[in-house]
DNA sequence: GATGAATGAGATTTCATTCAT
DNA sequence: TATGAATGAAATCTCATTCAT
């Protein structure tokens, strides 16, 4: 049995050829969701081979295993980068950095999150730690509105915040509607602040 | 000229059948996803081969265009069925009965929706007819809006509000969170209400 | 177990449903070949429906047989039909005429026959039956040639007319030539009188 | 993008398969005919897997287009070969050595070509060119015949003579007939100068 | 380290044939 | 007598994975 890479240790050449397979994978699982994505699309995508592939993965769930825990961490410090929203401007303005960093990270890992829908069912590790990461960032949400609107708030306000950021992202990720950065940023903050921290 | 569906004439035996399938359809495609939902699993569904799969329908593609079609008519009702809300409690319940029919509509058809993501590359005719179901209510939505607060409201508005109706239904369907049905739809209506049709 | 044909009497609407039948199929396995021939095809173009088809025939190959028989049947009159060919203008037009019937025979049975490469590996039985036919055929030629040239005719003559006839008659039917009848007859009449009657 | 053969460099054992797989699909279409042939009967008569033919060949009509291209080409070449008949000895053996070419290259090909008749209403490009080389080398003989015989040859004298080179051979390929070589060559050769090329 | 070659399990699809109405 | 419904064997093709160079 040939050694994967966990075992091994690579040299500058390999580590490239590894993070060309990690880009690689990110873009193909990306456009393509798990099922469709061949190893050779994303072998091609590298500009390496088929074989190569299997040096460095154990195989197409292993790669994809990686990207989606690098994209959850990612998820999950943005939920300890939300500080307290305060009823004002300042909370606005803050609220507003936030959604900036959600969308520039959703721009990079979000399809990988994604693609998920096709493994949650064949994979149950995977799958559990997705929820927890959902549940981390659900929940860092709802306590800040806690925190900003008193009694009168539950966790299904932080899942339903939550959903209006990754849906409307994604539609723009795909395509789907094409707003500009700034009409998007504002419009998700608006909505946010309003709907969930501005008491009533 | 192989003798598929279209040009035969069906019993009630046949009607019954073809019904079976459509159903077994609906429920393989929201648990597997497209591409890992096979034929013979929808057969077995339905109780039947996957021999009289293929004397009702075309292929895998062509049951799923027939499901995603009668989705997104449903979906685009879901529009019409949307008055004007108004700022008081009258608008408030009003908004309640729209989100309610909302979630009933979308434990029927929603997930068939998703399986979408997998498709929308393969066959572009549907993927347009997604968009067009998808601006046409998301659009009716922003209407009443607009109506509701007047300027400043924009299409995104419409977009976020139907991004958190969706995703939240989503994550509810596929287990992932697990509110009782009142706590979901009054979450979501608040959410709606206060965000998106309470004047500032 | 069904009783086939021929254990049925058959009243005026059976026998003219079967009539259909077998020219149906002389049609399709004709234009497509015994492989390609799908039992579908044939019921269509009998106007008749798919379980009729088994009514009247135990299978694809039984109808093939009925075809292929009567095929041969009439290739092998063709045999007797061809009397001593002098070598003079008598001679010339009795074996003009004789064309002319081949070509007409072939009109109608010579599809079928070919469609036998197909069956020929499967079919033992017909296949033997087949080359009966042939070799009945090709010696009553051979016979004649040698009664017109004398010494020096074999049986390999006869094979080597028969071919002429044979490929010259396909490329028509198949419309990969396009000569008009009297052409095709005159310039085989003329290549089998010059090439094999006429004594050196 | 399938990782198909066009974009693949071949290495010498790459290459080599490749070869097997035609080997093995000119005998194997041969003696089944196109539609009777299975991808894993070629496969296995080249001692390699179905997988591996995917490998070299898009699918079966790729392989068998290869092989039909490969045998017009060899027949066409027949055309060219063939020089002015002149009415002596001379003429006669030369048409002799012609014909014996003949066979031999039917030999090789001729089988493959005949597979066509399955073929021909699939795939029309392939079609054509088979139509083309058909006219090319019966064109080729007519010209020689015109040339030898003066006056009142036609067109029609060229596909009658190809007719009859290439049903004998293809009876004698198919074991229908089994005459030896010398005296299959012998009545071709007779045949065609006396009922072609000799003056009347 | 890299990569072409090979494999075979598994999915889709066709169609001859049987059955029930 | 006729025909729609159902079935499953068999064929095609894909692609993750292993192997040899």
């Amino acid at each position: 049995m040939p050694p994967t890479t966990r075992e091994r240790t690579l040299r500058a050449q390999g580590r490239a050829t590894r993070c060309r397979l990690l880009l690689a994978g990110r873009k193909v699982f990306a456009s393509h969701g798990f099922h469709a994505a061949r190893v050779d699309d994303i072998a091609a995508a590298a500009k390496t081979s088929h074989g190569t592939f299997y040096l460095y993965f154990a195989n197409k769930e292993d790669l994809f295993r990686a990207l989606a825990t690098e994209a959850m961490d990612e998820m999950e410090t943005l939920g300890d980068r939300l500080g307290p929203i305060t009823a004002d401007d300042d909370g606005r303005a803050a609220l507003r950095r936030w959604v900036s960093d959600f969308v520039d990270i959703y721009a990079t890992h979000g399809k990988v999150i994604l693609a998920w829908a096709d493994r949650e069912f064949a994979d149950r590790d995977l799958g559990r730690r997705g929820n927890e990461s959902l549940a981390t960032l659900s929940t860092a949400i709802a306590d800040r509105i806690a925190e900003a609107r008193g009694g009168g708030s539950t966790a299904a306000d932080g899942v339903a915040c939550l959903s209006m950021l990754e849906r409307f992202n994604y539609f723009q990720q795909s395509r789907q509607i094409r707003f500009d950065r700034a009409t998007a940023i504002d419009t998700l903050t608006r909505a946010m602040f309003d709907g969930f921290f501005r008491p009533t």
